[in-house]
RNA sequence: GCGAGCGUGGCGGAAUAGGUAGACGCACUGGACUUAAAAUCCAGUGACCAUAUUGGUCGUGGGGGUUCAAGUCCCCCCGCUCGUACCA
């Protein structure tokens, strides 16, 4: 009797798929396509527990899609710019590249001992010339049609990466990777105009009836539109006007200040003109360098000796203060007070005794009565309002709008929190940018015939500062207009930009243009994308982004890139703390009567939180000790199984000798009996056993497939499991069929084959079939079975089960109900005649008393 | 603050469309095998009561409601998790 030896069997047919190109896929037009794909790898070296769940729920979709008959594509890439390179560069004193190259070679090592049914022939990476200079080509394309720009901002800085960040990559107003306070700093870059499409992602959302509502309510968020009007305010004694945005324009009589952003182009003049602000203003700017309480800061401001003119009330002057809280680049960096309605307003005006002017009132003949505690932010008439008076809010918006048109004073305006997204980072190991600066024709695009502008291999990292501007052989150059002495862009593009189109790359990456549409028609969208939810509006809205970009300059037909999104949980882990209160590794802990000890048992240690698995805490599980321990069938099935998809999961070590235990009892299932002789066909049953391991092979089958289909992956296992059960239990009969045995044992290893593909192919060879499970179409339901005439009735007194019958369909409600009232165990309950008795056919009876 | 999600045995989690709550697994308990242990196999396992049964009561965060029937629908409250935040 041989024994489950996971490691013997995953080789041999990992081997099989790679010679057999099982897995590589080609257009044919005759089937139906589906494109499953998981969110490409940072090669940082291995694969941590992350990876695996991601690419096991995409390989169980992929393998599923197959089965079912589509002609499915399933590649994998590099994602291969970024710091961590750089970084790695700098400490080991290897080049990025090398580093690089070194780990996508031992990660697609460690893929590829999972098991997973990737084309690898369509494999890519980032940092490959041969991909970025696709990249460089869209870019000039970009600004050629003026979607990419340049201009000279206020950015984030991350003084650790020492580099510049896009807004969605600053959280909490620190570094999203490096976790550094960021710091504002003025600087010239590129950007890309995803401001033009604002409209656009957000109506589009509408459309991505696949994707979770959490994602697209934080991409809703993130665009963050809003209606309201521009508000001209003339300034007196100097020829200025200081334009607002105002969601509120109806409470315009309710103004008592203006404040203006400490960035505000108004202030630079005044700053000129006033140097005593110079000084006060730097209190202001304190909110850059704080540390945490960035949120709980005060809000301060200062007076400015300057007033402007109410538009509506032609003698009303209104002080201006420059205040902390304005953010300069929402709406037009500056706003209009109206403390009465909005609590950061009433706020700031008690603490400069600024007028409170009630403008709103639940009752239309408003009268104070006491004086004001809090804004009043809640629906109601206007009132002290001239021509406003009486109105709704929503009317009064809409009049006081067409007022300020009237007196060309303002508009109405739709604005939008999204911003462009800065592309430029000042860092060696991403995509150069492919610009020449040339002090007489100014910023030229590198002429195609020129591209791609490789990096250098030489590189001095050390050095402080953008290292390309310090590579002095790369960056002068001659400008492609006049020849003379210019320089290159030094800086590089943000990693996002890498991963915005790689997934249409995958249609074709070998081709000589970006995108080779007649590939890219057929396969794209992406039927089924996964990974995790800390994307949801960094990569996926830019990725949104870059389609649409593209489908506007024709150089792709697709308006979404996605069409179905799922986004998987973390996996977690038991943490651990010796007496030192250091964390331990869970491989040197041991458990002894509900207590852990370090292995050596010198030291108790404490156990701690269930946390997401992370180096720091050193709760970790290294992958390649579990896939060479148990196998990858192991891992794969137990990462599956005990949670579903989008939820947190916990590793636990019992959880995966569950899972390598259930596999061991599928290898004994077969390996005590030949079955290679006994005919694989479909016959009809004799027995009351016959037919019930028929009913539940097709009951599963039904549960399975339905269970996968909406992604509950936890829930196709546990059918699953119940077969097996039913299987063994089947086996063990002295009368059991070994035909009607193997034809269930066959569909059994058809739906278990996504989740454990090596066993089952392994099995199924056992069985004696020559061509491989991962040909075998996903069985169909045989619905004689699951329509069988009789069925298990519960009966319910008053909504209380008391009992159940096991009867015919065909019965008529009348001989049900008969049934149900003679029952030995109703009888006894049926004190008095029954006030009503409902029967739901097939379903449930209940007896009403 | 705002927004979203969740709350079911000792634990992870099931429960089409309102119709037998606790599937499946983990852990635990008992038994078989063994000199013994591990592994494996068999059985049991929501709580309580009981005449120990093929009996009863309670039970899906708490309170109320709709219904013949509520984990599921409605209202109020509590707790946890995630996202987001001076957004004018």
């Amino acid at each position: 009797m041989s024994k489950y030896n996971p490691s013997k069997i995953e080789k041999k047919w990992q081997n099989f798929w790679e010679t057999n190109k099982t897995f590589s896929s080609k257009i044919n037009k005759n089937f139906k396509k589906y494109y499953v794909l998981e969110m490409f790898p940072y090669p940082s070296g291995d694969i941590h527990m992350g990876h695996v769940r991601n690419y096991t729920l995409g390989d169980l979709v992929a393998r599923y899609k197959r089965a079912r008959g589509y002609n499915v594509l399933h590649p994998m890439g590099w994602d291969s710019f970024g710091l961590p390179a750089e970084n790695a560069a700098i400490s080991n004193n290897v080049h990025p590249k090398t580093w690089t190259e070194k780990n996508i070679k031992n990660m697609k090592t460690q893929l590829k001992k999972m098991g997973l049914s990737y084309d690898w022939s369509k494999e890519l990476s980032t940092c490959d010339s041969e991909y970025y200079k696709h990249e460089q080509k869209i870019f000039i394309e970009f600004y050629k049609k003026g979607l990419a720009y340049q201009k000279e901002t206020i950015v984030n800085w991350d003084p650790v990466e020492q580099t510049v960040l896009a807004n969605e990559q600053v959280i909490d107003g620190r570094g999203w990777r490096s976790d550094a306070i960021i710091e504002k700093k003025k600087m010239k870059g590129w950007f890309l105009k995803i401001t033009d499409f604002a409209e656009e992602l957000l109506e589009d959302l509408n459309s991505l009836k696949n994707w979770p509502e959490k994602v697209k309510l934080m991409q809703k968020n993130w665009i963050g539109k809003s209606f309201g009007a521009y508000v001209d305010f003339n300034i007196n004694k100097i020829n200025e006007k200081v334009t607002v945005f105002s969601t509120r324009p109806d409470t315009l009589f309710g103004a008592s200040f203006i404040a203006l952003s400490p960035e505000h182009k108004l202030v630079d003049k005044l700053k000129k003109d006033y140097p005593e602000i110079n000084k006060e203003i730097n209190k202001l700017n304190l909110k850059n360098t704080n540390e945490q309480n960035i949120d709980k800061i005060e809000k301060i401001g200062i007076k400015i000796p300057l007033k402007a003119s109410h538009p509506f009330l032609k003698n009303k002057l209104i002080p201006i203060f420059i205040a902390n809280f304005v953010l300069a680049d929402y709406g037009t960096g500056a706003v209009f007070g109206c403390p009465a309605h909005d609590q950061r307003d009433f706020d700031f005006a008690k603490k400069y005794n600024l007028e409170i002017i009630e403008v709103v009132s639940n009752e239309k003949n408003h009268v104070r009565k006491n004086k004001l505690e809090s804004a009043y932010t809640e629906n109601g008439y206007l009132v002290n309002s001239d021509f406003l008076n009486g109105l709704t809010i929503e009317k009064a918006k809409e009049v006081s709008i067409k007022e300020l048109e009237k007196l060309n004073l303002g508009s109405r305006t739709i604005n939008y929190r999204l911003k462009d997204w800065g592309v430029s980072r000042q860092r060696y190991w991403g995509c150069p940018i492919p610009i020449i600066y040339c002090d007489k024709c100014g910023p030229q695009t590198v002429p195609e015939k020129d591209l791609p502008v490789k990096l250098p291999d030489k590189i001095d990292l050390k050095k402080s500062g953008n290292p390309l501007l310090n590579q002095s052989d790369w960056i002068n150059v001659k400008c492609p207009k006049c020849l003379q002495s210019a320089k290159r862009e030094s800086d590089t593009f943000d990693t996002f930009f890498e991963s915005s189109w790689y997934f249409a790359r995958f249609t074709d990456p070998n081709f000589n243009d970006a995108i080779n549409k007649n590939n890219s028609d057929y396969w794209l969208p992406v039927d089924q994308y996964i990974g995790g939810i800390e994307h949801a509006v960094l990569h996926l809205l830019y990725s949104r982004f870059f389609i649409k970009a593209m489908n506007k300059l024709n150089l792709i037909n697709l308006n979404e890139p996605f069409k179905s999104l799922q986004t998987q949980g973390m996996v977690c882990h038991q943490t651990y703390k010796n007496s030192r209160n250091e964390w331990m590794f869970p491989k040197d802990v041991i458990k002894i009567n509900d207590k852990f000890f370090t292995i050596d048992k010198k030291d108790e240690v404490s156990s701690g939180r269930i946390e997401k698995m992370s180096k720091s805490k050193k709760n970790v599980i290294d992958p390649n000790t579990i896939v060479d321990t148990f196998g990858s069938d192991t891992a794969r099935f137990f990462i599956l199984s005990d949670s579903p998809p989008q939820r947190d999961m916990e590793w636990t070590d019992e959880g995966v000798e569950g899972a390598s235990r259930f596999l061991n009892k599928v290898w004994q299932l077969l390996i005590n009996d030949d079955y290679k002789d006994i005919p694989y066909k479909k016959i009809n049953y004799n027995t009351d056993h016959d037919f019930n391991i028929f009913l539940c092979t097709y009951k599963t089958i039904k549960n399975v497939t339905q269970a996968i289909d909406n992604f509950h992956f936890n829930i196709a296992i546990a059918n699953i499991r119940t077969l097996f059960n039913e299987l063994n239990f089947y086996k063990s009969l002295t009368n059991n069929n070994k035909i009607i045995l193997k034809f269930c044992i066959s569909n059994f290893l058809i739906i278990l084959n996504p989740i454990c593909p090596h066993i089952c192919e392994e099995a199924w060879e056992m069985l004696g079939n020559k061509k491989s499970i991962s040909d075998a179409p996903w069985p169909k339901v045989d619905l004689k079975y699951l329509n069988d005439n009789y069925i298990t009735l519960p009966i319910q007194i008053n909504g209380k089960r008391r009992a159940e019958i096991k009867i015919s369909k065909s019965l008529s409600t009348k001989e049900v109900k008969n049934l149900a009232l003679n029952h030995q165990n109703i009888i006894k309950f049926l004190t008095e005649t029954p006030k009503k008795v409902i029967y739901i056919p097939h379903k449930i009876i209940n007896i009403v008393l």
